[in-house]
DNA sequence: CTGGATCCTCAACGATACTG
DNA sequence: CAGTATCGTTGAGGATCCAG
């Protein structure tokens, strides 16, 4: 119930006593892409035991991490979404997403990708990469059977779950597409070997590959 | 032994898998100050079973993250290091200590600081405080029973472990220095109060408070 | 003395069933 | 839909012991 403490008056032993728990951070992964409600969560976060999920959350209540609203008056779900303060584990969760994305090549045996751990994903991606402001392109993806849809505009770039209508250009890949984020596989090979397909313009497909970028370790270099 | 899977392609899921068990942040932190020994490790990290250590050193080395040195010559000690992926790890403990230093207040019952938390703590406070080129000052930090000293030189500052020969000023502390480094205790007021206590140029003290600097989270403001 | 290994206990986690 | 309840399994905690 009470987490386990490390008894240091340390701020990595204190955020370790949190995000140290087992499933925390993919919780706290999901709701940074968006609020999320109970349901969705447990869909989200394959093999995870309901009552662990249930414990999480209450202890990230807690905290004052996430808050839970009740269902009320239209709404009859129960919604949880991340606090302020849980708004500003961000760039925590987007540097470790980053080293262990360093570390992966191959999907090891069974390993899924998630709706919420592509645009997290996409969202790491393009943390360091500013695009011209005159870009104006929105993106249809597609990993498996998963759906996300990533806007370019002033500048900025925006990764969202689901689809928009009438994208400038469709993205279905695979796993492969890791390749492509780290720079070992260049836009016309991806395409040359199918391992990603593209529908619409090769010249936003290089947008797409240039602006969102997440390296293999350089310390793990073959 | 084989560490727990979350089953899916993330960097953030691999991430967990690893930093998410129970003591790993806190030995990686000891190890991100300095190469340790095994029983230095035991000391520094009070409360952790001896077979949990072994078992995580273990696995860290299984997966690239710490080196092991076996004793050979005049080195009579197994000493363990960061691997340059583990080196990697930085950005990302740093982000989750400025994290959960931002929610620290009080110590908490019990709660104690060590020669790595302390060193370890002064280094993120200097992450984004760049000094001018022509300071080059020398501070021993005794903070309780922990001895670390301080140098800013040529425009970086240097926290590690021990003390130095004539350093320009002595800074002697409790938990108290936290409020100063949250910058909510002046430099005046932390010397007027006695919640630090110094051995020389008052003017070298403000340099230190000025240059290290570890808020506290902008969303518990009181 | 250092660097662990072993043993036992107990709390946390995991899987599934069930309920307001 | 949003959780509890139950129960088996695993890993952490704590003490002790052992080998180089």
């Amino acid at each position: 119930m009470t987490n386990q403490h490390y008894g240091q008056f340390c701020g990595l032993a204190r955020a370790a006593e949190i995000v140290g728990q087992r499933w925390t951070l993919l919780i706290l992964r999901d709701l940074s892409v968006g609020p999320r409600r109970y349901s969705e969560l447990v869909a989200g976060l394959p093999g995870i035991p309901t009552n662990t999920l249930a414990t999480r959350l209450k202890e990230l209540e807690d905290e004052g991490i996430v808050a839970r609203t009740a269902p009320s008056g239209t709404e009859r779900s129960v919604v949880y979404r991340l606090t302020a303060r849980g708004e500003e584990l961000g760039p925590a969760l987007d540097a470790l997403s980053r080293w262990g994305a360093g570390g992966m090549r191959e999907p090891r045996d069974g390993e899924i990708v998630t709706t919420s751990s592509i645009t997290a994903a996409l969202r790491v991606a393009t943390g360091d990469g500013i695009v011209p402001a005159d870009w104006d392109t929105t993106y249809n993806v597609r990993v498996g059977e998963v759906e996300v849809h990533l806007v370019m505009r002033d500048g900025t770039v925006v990764a969202d779950p689901g689809l928009v209508e009438d994208p400038d250009l469709e993205i279905t890949a695979g796993p492969g597409i890791r390749d492509l984020l780290a720079g070992t596989l260049s836009p016309q090979d991806a395409l040359a070997t199918g391992a990603v397909q593209i529908d619409g313009d090769p010249a936003l497909f290089e947008r797409f590959a240039n602006a969102l970028h997440v390296p293999y370790s350089p310390s793990l270099a073959i």
